[in-house]
DNA sequence: TAGGCCATCTGGTCCT
DNA sequence: AGGACCAGATGGCCTA
């Protein structure tokens, strides 16, 4: 098995890195098949790989001949069952090798098609990766309720909008994106209040820097007090915003010029997890708080979610507290059930 | 320990 | 013939 635990510093850090570990692993270990395969084949004295194409036709023909009779006709009419030789058997071994190793990097492909749609879809996180089925899954109800967005030409409410998400996922994915939501209800209200600065940095920022964050034309540095504190608190240029309604004072519409930006990834700062940053202030501020209230449960646990601190509310359409907390109250009873 | 998820191998089919 | 694609089988890892 070559999955590696998501928990190595170093894969974390760096997927790339990670997936050409597995397969430098893998080719190493294909590499030493073949070694062997050659090996054997060397140990035989028929090196395919050495021997002259010709020469091994000419084996071939050799053998052939054997099934012909005393007159030097085919024992039999029709397409002739050509014998299995030494070098027909390892031609074929050889082949399926090299057939294994194609398909093992056609899989690496599709795994890799896979993780830039796991980062375009909310609830992005690397340490609790959605499966493959549930990514699809989720992407295809994200894409759905965004065309009906804008079918509709106006916001569902969140609850809907979640709902709408979570069809068809199974229950743990449809935690994790109820955990994105509410990191990010608790992001907006600090970043509203200003005292929390540096846990407020626009998501698009972070995920899409050039693309999403019209006041942040330099990537953002991370990780610092300081040079977040220029970074304004919530970017709600979004381009949601652009189609539905006038922006902000404090900021223009982005132009849409990624392009591996979907335009609703910023669906009023909700989904920001899109990214290693966030991820992190989820480990280090709130995921503990949302995931693992409940003792014994994992991040994903059943009943860890939309246990809210009573101080946290969703910023959805800019709902007063009051009408926050009864969203809050409706999503919980939603997904409890 | 069962079940879910995953990577890989493998043989079949289709296409060039 | 060979490559791409697919689906089934298998075995490993992880978690509840």
């Amino acid at each position: 098995m070559l999955t590696l635990p998501f928990d190595e510093t170093v894969l974390m850090t760096e997927p790339a890195i990670c997936r050409k570990y597995l397969r430098e692993s893998e080719e190493l270990k294909q590499a030493k098949k073949l070694e062997s395969c050659a090996k054997l084949l060397t140990t035989q004295g028929k090196n395919i790989k050495k021997v002259p194409e010709e020469e091994t036709e000419q084996e071939e023909e050799e053998e052939d001949r054997e099934e012909e009779d005393e007159n030097g006709l085919p024992r039999r009419r029709g397409p002739r069952k050509k014998k299995m030789t030494k070098v027909r058997i390892e031609r074929i071994k050889l082949r399926r090798v090299e057939a294994n190793a194609r398909e093992r990097g056609r899989m690496h492909g599709l795994n890799d098609a896979l993780d830039s749609l796991r980062k375009v879809v909310p609830c992005y996180s690397k340490t609790q990766k959605l499966s493959k089925i549930e990514t699809l899954r989720l992407a295809k109800n994200y894409i759905w309720a965004l065309s009906e967005i804008l079918r509709i030409g106006k916001r569902p409410d969140l609850l809907t909008f979640v709902q709408n998400l979570c069809k068809g996922l199974s229950q743990p994915t449809t935690n994790l994106v109820a955990g994105c939501l509410q990191l990010n209800a608790r992001s907006f209200l600090m970043g509203q209040s200003g005292d929390t600065v540096h846990h407020t940095r626009s998501p698009y920022a972070s995920i899409y820097p050039p693309y999403h964050s019209p006041e942040l034309s330099t990537p953002p540095s991370h990780g610092t007090l300081e040079s977040t504190k220029t970074v304004k608190p919530y970017n709600y240029c979004s381009a949601y915003e652009s189609f539905y309604e006038s922006t902000s004072p404090e900021c223009s519409s982005p132009q849409f010029e990624g392009p591996l930006s979907p335009p609703s990834m910023n669906y009023n700062g909700i989904f920001s997890l899109k990214q290693e940053e966030a991820l992190d202030y989820g480990k280090n501020y709130n995921y503990g708080m949302h995931y693992c209230a409940m003792p014994g449960r994992g991040p994903l646990g059943q009943s860890s979610m939309f246990r809210l601190p009573t101080d946290s509310h969703f910023p959805y359409d800019f709902h007063l507290r009051s009408q926050s907390l009864a969203m809050q109250d409706e999503l919980n009873a939603v997904f409890h059930n």
